[in-house]
RNA sequence: GAGCCAUUAGCUCAGUUGGUUUAGAGCACUAGCUUGACAGGCUAGGGGUCAUAGGUUCAAAUCCUAUAUGGCUCACCA
């Protein structure tokens, strides 16, 4: 066999194995008689590069669907893209501008050709990075949001919901993105705080030398002042009953009125109502039959209705405004002030409140069978206390604007009539105009004298149909793929698209298959950097995941976002975290050298010493599979990985490998080896999830003729009873070697040098790793006395007093000062046993299992104290 | 403003219906190791009055009530 490098070097292992995986279409699914695990990729966008989130996000569904394939089910996992509407279009449109190219010049339909081939181009890159991490998707089945089926499942649904009167098209006030130019839904605007200024502004009362004082944070919309507020209880105003003022720099006259929506103790007491641009000035509108002028153009310019800085920015024209205001006289003063200023979650351009035609959503009835979901525990949230959040957003959802007035997405699928505003909902143009004809009685209508409506469906209006529509069970819904995988077993996810996704994949799940489309949802961190901020591009602050690949290798970066990411809670990356799991790696490979290096001699025996070791190692095998096992269940993945590492490092590796190892230069007894390799190979087992590449790297090494020819065919071990008690007392061994190690280093023995150790037994002495504590310590000797020996070193382990002879190396003093302090703290602890067991209410009130435990621990310390005392005494002689 | 969640070692977190020795892990830290698998390592070790103040209980990191701090969600006052 050739040489095996000292190093792992994990970049053409990985590169090897996921090609062969590949190639061997070990990821793929068709229906069969086995119990299905079926997850459905978070599909990223078409436009994104793979960063840090995606890499978390698919190493824990990679982790779950390689054990459940390992489990034996009839795993797959469906990946796949989305469009991204507005993220894609604004890419295009960047890209078109970079070329000299104005969108506005193009057709709609020219402009969807750049998009197509720029998806073409980019759509394929982040689905590829995946290959990279390991990720055992069903390629075969990628899907995309905007395929020929995802497509016509969205239109479909469309005109469902439309002929259930549960999709309704109105003039409401919405959140206009400028940059994008199109409405986007509450949930995609993000408000945070903001410097900014109030501006105290007086308008003049009509036919008095008085002036009104109202306060603003944005000046520039006076120019669509409709009416001035006040409170009705307000005394300071009541005199201004039926009276007008004149809005400032266009004079124009607007009658002051009453409304309890206005806060007595905010600013002056006095608000501006401008019903085109605020939302609950609108409302006020509304009920005042109040005049609303629009001020702006859909790019956040000044319109003509505006009258002056027509064609100004937004932002430029409130400067002007105050410039002019300042002129007038009619500032009064301006305050530092800070406020909340919704930004586009997708352009991060100051959201303008807006009052335009779009389509909605009903959601009042459809939101009733998801709440109903979780509550009953039908789908669990993991972590539980985002059952809370989801609970609060359905209790109080709104209906969902879902037009964006763009030409990248799925186009609504409305035709207006000729010279009309009346309008079909039809799947198709030919079923568009069968249904017109049928309206107008006009058997010469042409599908071209219908006109589509021009805005396209928000992107979640597609990938809330992603469970349901990759397997094609929108448009049928009996087809044997749908009847066998839906519905899918885990979803995983970040918390901050619960709302966006999650909540309206689950009431499109009861109100199309009528069944949930998941079972679990596990919402996992968000990465941050040390300093707790997001992961950004324009912080600077995300390394980029291949790079990491390059270093650690995917299996060491799997190891790394794994190993502190606790359901729900931030990982902070750095990368000491990665670089972790590369160590373990190398930890891995260098304990697969040793053993693989060794000479097998048939003609020997197994030492007694290895036999143990066998036996022991077994038992805490069998023992951890079934504490990782439930930390599978309990969705507990960072824990499951920390159970095998310490599995891996602490039981395998720095105990068992170091009992069984030869002499330097001696062969090993086949029979130990042999044992080894099956338990190695049970390792790899349990750590094919977490890193899959070394884990197959090692199962060919290792694998014989009854073995799978790839890790990713074989079973997930299955555990045998343990034995406690075995565990038990080699934990007694550990502690006693761990001893007699700490005696070596503080008297500066040599390894080489052997030791002889005294031992005086208790009660319950078990010799059973006398052996292994003989082999580990270097030990000459072990002998039973019942006398202290004079010029030793002693410890104590469960009672059982141990020494080791040491002629010239006693210190008296230091020995006694040692053994003090173990009394000291045996007699805190006496004392607080004691105390609990000269309590008469705990002796009566306790349960007899608990008093129990008690005074076993009263007797243990005693006997304890006893010895330690006469250990004192001896060397005090 | 309303609701929810958290606060345990330097850091990140466990601690499962209150009782397995006066609290555990990983990383980091300290000391000693040219030990023939591995310095990407080995061995040993230090480190926490479980945010604070009360309360319930025989018994509290664990239950209750306040307070403080941090976070999340929703709503939003110009």
């Amino acid at each position: 066999m050739k040489e095996i490098p000292a190093k792992y070097e994990a970049r053409d292992i990985e590169k090897k194995w996921y090609q062969y995986w590949v190639d061997n279409n070990y990821f793929h699914s068709e229906p069969d008689d086995r119990e299905p695990y079926v997850n459905v990729i978070p599909p990223p966008n078409v436009t994104g590069v793979l960063h840090m989130g995606h890499m978390l996000n698919n190493t824990i569904q990679d982790v779950l669907v390689r054990r459940a394939r390992m489990l034996g089910k009839n795993a797959v996992w469906v990946p796949g893209t989305d469009h991204a509407s507005i993220a894609t279009e604004a890419k295009v449109v960047a890209k078109l501008k970079s070329e000299g190219i104005d969108k506005n010049t193009l057709s709609r339909e020219e402009f969807l050709e750049h998009a197509w081939d720029w998806t073409e181009k980019h759509g394929g890159i982040i689905l590829e990075q995946l290959k990279k991490l390991g990720a055992s998707c069903d390629w075969d089945r990628t899907c995309f949001t905007m395929d020929e089926t995802r497509s016509k499942s969205v239109l479909r649904v469309f005109v469902d919901l439309y002929e259930k009167g549960l999709i309704y098209r109105g003039v409401r006030m919405v959140n206009w993105d400028t940059q994008a130019q199109t409405a986007v839904s509450d949930e995609e605007v993000i408000y945070t705080e903001e410097n900014s200024k109030l501006y105290y502004v007086k308008y003049k009362i009509q036919d008095e030398d008085n002036y009104l004082v109202i306060a603003t944070t944005r000046p520039e919309t006076i120019l669509g002042d409709t009416a001035v507020c006040v409170n009705p209880d307000d005394p300071r105003f009541k005199h201004l009953k039926d009276k007008k003022v004149i809005v400032p720099i266009l004079d124009r006259v607007v009658p002051v009125i009453f409304d309890s929506y206005v806060d007595m103790e905010f600013g002056t007491g006095c608000l501006k109502i401008t019903p085109a641009h605020d939302i609950n000035d609108y409302e006020i509108g509304i009920r005042h039959n109040l005049e609303s002028i629009d001020i702006f153009n859909d790019d956040g310019t000044l319109n003509k209705s505006a009258q002056v800085f027509v064609g100004e920015d937004r932002f430029k024209a409130r400067k002007l405004a105050v410039e002019k205001l300042e002129e007038l006289g009619l500032i009064e003063k301006i305050e530092d002030y800070t406020n909340k200023v919704g930004r586009s979650e997708r352009t991060n351009s100051v959201i303008e409140p807006k009052l335009s035609m779009q389509w909605f959503l009903k959601m009042e009835d459809l939101v009733k069978p998801a709440i109903k979901a979780v509550e009953d525990g039908e789908i669990n949230i993991i972590p539980g206390k985002f059952k809370n959040v989801y609970r609060h957003w359905m209790d109080n959802v709104r209906d969902w604007c879902i037009s964006r007035q763009l030409w990248w997405g799925h186009r609504i699928p409305a035709y207006y009539l000729p010279n009309s505003n009346e309008f079909v909902v039809a799947e198709t143009e030919e079923q568009a105009l069968q249904k017109a004809v049928e309206i107008t009685k006009n058997t010469n209508l042409k599908i071209s004298d219908l006109r589509q409506d021009n805005d396209v469906l928000d992107t979640w209006f597609s990938s809330w149909l992603w469970p349901i529509s990759v397997f094609d069970g929108i448009l049928k819904p009996e087809n044997p793929d749908f009847k066998y995988y839906y519905p899918t077993n885990d979803l995983v996810t970040a918390p901050e698209i619960l709302f966006f996704w999650v909540a309206r994949m689950i009431i499109a799940g009861y109100e199309y298959p009528k069944q949930k489309p998941f079972t679990n949802v596990y919402l996992h961190g968000i990465v941050r950097d040390k300093l707790r901020r997001k992961m950004s591009k324009s912080l600077g602050n995300s390394p980029d995941p291949l790079d990491l690949i390059d270093k650690y290798g995917a299996d060491g970066v799997r190891v790394g976002m794994l190993l502190c990411s606790p359901a729900g809670g931030d990982l902070l990356y750095d990368d000491s975290l990665p670089e972790q799991g590369r160590n373990f790696a190398n930890k891995i490979w260098n304990a697969f050298r040793l053993i693989k290096n060794w000479e097998i001699d048939k003609n020997i025996q197994q030492p007694e010493h290895s036999k143990i070791a066998v036996e022991w190692l077994d038992a805490k095998i069998n023992e951890t599979i079934e504490v990782i096992n439930k930390q599978f269940d309990d969705f507990r993945l960072s824990e499951a990985l920390m159970t095998v590492y310490k599995l891996f490092w602490d039981d395998f590796s720095a105990w068992y490998l170091e009992i069984i190892k030869p002499e330097y230069q001696k062969p090993i007894d086949s029979k130990t080896y042999a044992q080894s390799i099956e338990y190695f190979k049970k390792l790899a087992l349990l750590l094919s999830p977490f890193m899959p590449f070394i884990a197959e790297e090692l199962w060919q090494f290792m694998k014989n003729d009854n073995d799978t020819e790839s890790i990713v065919l074989a079973k997930w071990p299955i555990s045998e009873k343990g034995n406690s008690k075995l565990i038990d007392e080699f934990n007694t061994c550990a502690d006693v070697v761990a001893n007699i190690r700490a005696i070596r280093q503080d008297k500066n023995i040599p390894q080489k040098e052997k030791l002889n150790l005294q031992i005086i037994r208790h009660d319950n002495y078990s010799d059973k790793f006398d052996l292994v504590i003989k082999k580990l310590t270097n030990l000459e000797t072990i002998s039973f006395v019942n006398e202290k020996p004079e010029m030793a070193v002693s410890f104590l382990v469960k009672n059982h007093e141990y020494f080791i002879l040491l002629e010239n190396l006693i210190d008296k003093d230091a020995e006694i000062k040692k053994i003090e302090e173990e009394l000291k703290y045996a007699e805190g602890f006496l004392n607080s046993v004691n105390k609990k067991l000269s309590n008469e209410k705990f002796v009566a009130n306790a349960p007899e299992k608990v008093i129990e435990i008690e005074r076993k621990k009263l007797a243990d310390a005693e006997a304890k104290i006893s010895i330690l005392k006469e250990q004192i005494q001896a060397l005090k002689k």
